[in-house]
DNA sequence: TCCTTCTATCGTAATATTACAATATTAAAG
DNA sequence: CTTTAATATTGTAATATTACGATAGAAGGA
């Protein structure tokens, strides 16, 4: 498929900033998938981490799944994790 | 190797500019590698091009090769590649 | 040397992103 | 219902990015 430059940019934009690197690459690796143990885990204020959930989820990278209160969030597009494992080479 | 949220968002961000992606792209397959040829195809001013090229550069994605008054780009980060081609699936 | 061509850098206005407190919403529990 | 915990949204100031004209530098030819 030929590359959509518009498209695929948003992509790379959406996961290159590095707290949204790491909470993907935490969500792909861990099941510590609701909002408030990654809120402790990033370090952040809820909202910003939110904000940034905002940012993936809307690009279609993530996806929420509700469990009751809580919202367990997944990487739903497979490129992501693939682009992850190319980075360490 | 580990991820380096900093350095690898770095990445990403760099080639996460629709310009810039498609710029890359057409270092990668085509030989239509100095300047000049880019802002022609980008249909751009030059000194956006140039500008977008810095970034390229400072960020150790493609380096320069003098040629006369020509100057050749060439992708140096072997990732970058690999990158792209994941995108397109 | 003086042009001319090619490329890089500077200055800067417009726009976008970021961070975070404050506030709203949602859902379960009591 | 009311309270409480979890998450999303809003408002906004600070910062970063972007685009591009103007200018500078570098290299070869006349």
């Amino acid at each position: 498929m030929a590359i959509m430059y518009e498209k695929d940019s948003e992509i790379l934009k959406a996961i290159g900033h590095p707290v949204r690197l790491k909470m993907v690459e935490g969500l792909i690796n861990n099941k510590d998938c609701n909002v408030n143990d990654m809120v402790k885990k990033m370090g952040l204020p809820q909202s910003t981490v939110s904000q940034h959930l905002g940012i993936l989820r809307s690009r279609g990278i993530i996806a929420p799944r509700k469990d009751g209160v809580r919202t367990c969030y997944r990487v739903v597009d497979d490129r992501v994790e693939e682009l992850i494992r190319v980075l360490k080479k």
